[in-house]
DNA sequence: TAACCAGTGTTGTATGATAACCATGTAAGT
DNA sequence: ACTTACATGGTTATCATACAACACTGGTTA
């Protein structure tokens, strides 16, 4: 019964088993910034992979911003690396103070995101943000359905900020957050929460509308404050 | 004098530009999630270009989370996009509201770090902001040496929240926010103007020195409003 | 000394071929 | 009717080779 087995070792590419193994030289400073890299040719030889699954992996680490390479002359280490993509490592997460750390970030993000919706809000935004609260109502309170509606919820909140990047972020945030949740598998569900839950995005939905974008503030932190605590985070 | 264009556009390499495009693709809504992409022969000539570029292009996106690929079937525009990585398309932010909004973005962050900075700083994180702050009274106005040690005090502030992911998100946003000046080369330096920008951070660390989480908001407010309208941008 | 030039090595791109895999249809067998 | 096996076409994954563009080096020449 090595079936399952082959399926798994199966998985990934050769090129992004490459990248990683690159990658990995690269954080344990084996590969220091500046140091050129072994030629294409000879990467390809010591994996023992065609020069093409080289070169994907390295499109890759270039598009991460971990190399940088010039025709002609090779391909380096970069000085700062995460210069075009930001990642947050999943292992690292587990880690509580981590977890807190991320979760803090997302709610200064929300709430200042609430307060910029309640100013710029356009019809359309309200139209979405309604719709999204009625589709929550319908799901079963913490099934993966709710989960869904309700960072669907949120990111008509974000997106009525007129800031895409608003919304890049934060659903960025937000995932990372809900994942780490689910991993943490802590969430017992009482079918009041879920009248609670609703009130508190209610009360947000209330002030956008109103235009009011202090009380738009209050609502999401206390809407996170809850959060918070239903997840079992100790608030400072 | 089309060269600076030129340079703009032409990412140096050919996958690089076919990943974009897809991205943009995707990113308008021309593909939705779940929508099976081109084969690799129909990209590669659409594009005018060899497949194995377009499979570079592929394997960045890919690592992107845009998409996932299965052979034999094809490559599928992913669910959740930013699945694994956060990423800023550098040509999409040559556009006005774009970098208005990213800029936006920076500010909400540095605005509630500096807050949090003034309620937590240890004793070595304002140390440390003291230095940063001496090395740039030492560089020449307007030189990359002072874009350096700026950024540089902006991230001890950023260290002194205690949340590791407000320093990465930060030090992200702020550098592809400085990348964006620098190409667009805005920025004419008198020698006053560095007196100005010194007394802001002055009077930024001063507050967090003293603990007022609320002076240090709107030292850092003014700072930042400053700092837009240095770089020509209007406020609203 | 300085400019030119050929040679070599490296990356960037193109092209063709092969293997692995998926989806579908069809025929054989139960 | 239902299942199994096989055939077929299409797609990705990988390999191999070739050529173009560019960088560096060293010698030659003015």
């Amino acid at each position: 019964m090595t079936l399952k087995l082959d399926k798994v070792n199966r998985g990934p590419h050769l090129s992004t088993l490459v990248a990683s193994s690159i990658s990995r030289e690269i954080a344990q400073g084996r590969l220091k910034p500046g140091d050129q890299l072994p030629t294409e040719q000879q990467l390809a030889q010591t994996f023992g992979v065609s020069r093409n699954v080289v070169r994907e992996a390295i499109a890759r680490l270039r598009s991460e911003g971990r190399i940088w390479s010039q025709q002609g002359r090779g391909a380096f280490v970069a000085d700062q690396p995460n210069a075009t993509v930001l990642t947050i490592d999943f292992d690292a997460l587990q880690q509580a103070n981590a977890f807190q750390s991320l979760f803090e970030l997302r709610g200064i993000l929300e709430v200042q995101a609430a307060a910029l919706a309640a100013r710029r809000r356009s019809d359309g935004d309200l139209q979405a943000m309604k719709e999204a609260l009625e589709t929550m109502r319908a799901a079963p309170y913490g099934s993966v359905m709710w989960l869904k509606t309700d960072l669907e919820f949120h990111k008509t909140v974000a997106a009525a900020t007129g800031n895409i990047y608003m919304v890049q972020f934060l659903t960025f945030v937000s995932e990372k957050v809900r994942e780490s949740i689910l991993a943490s598998g802590n969430q017992q569900g009482s079918e009041d929460l879920a009248a609670v839950t609703l009130g508190e995005h209610e009360r947000i939905l209330d002030a956008i509308e109103a235009g009011d974008a202090d009380e738009a503030q209050e609502a999401m932190r206390a809407h996170l404050h809850g959060a918070a605590s239903r997840v079992g985070l100790a608030e400072e």
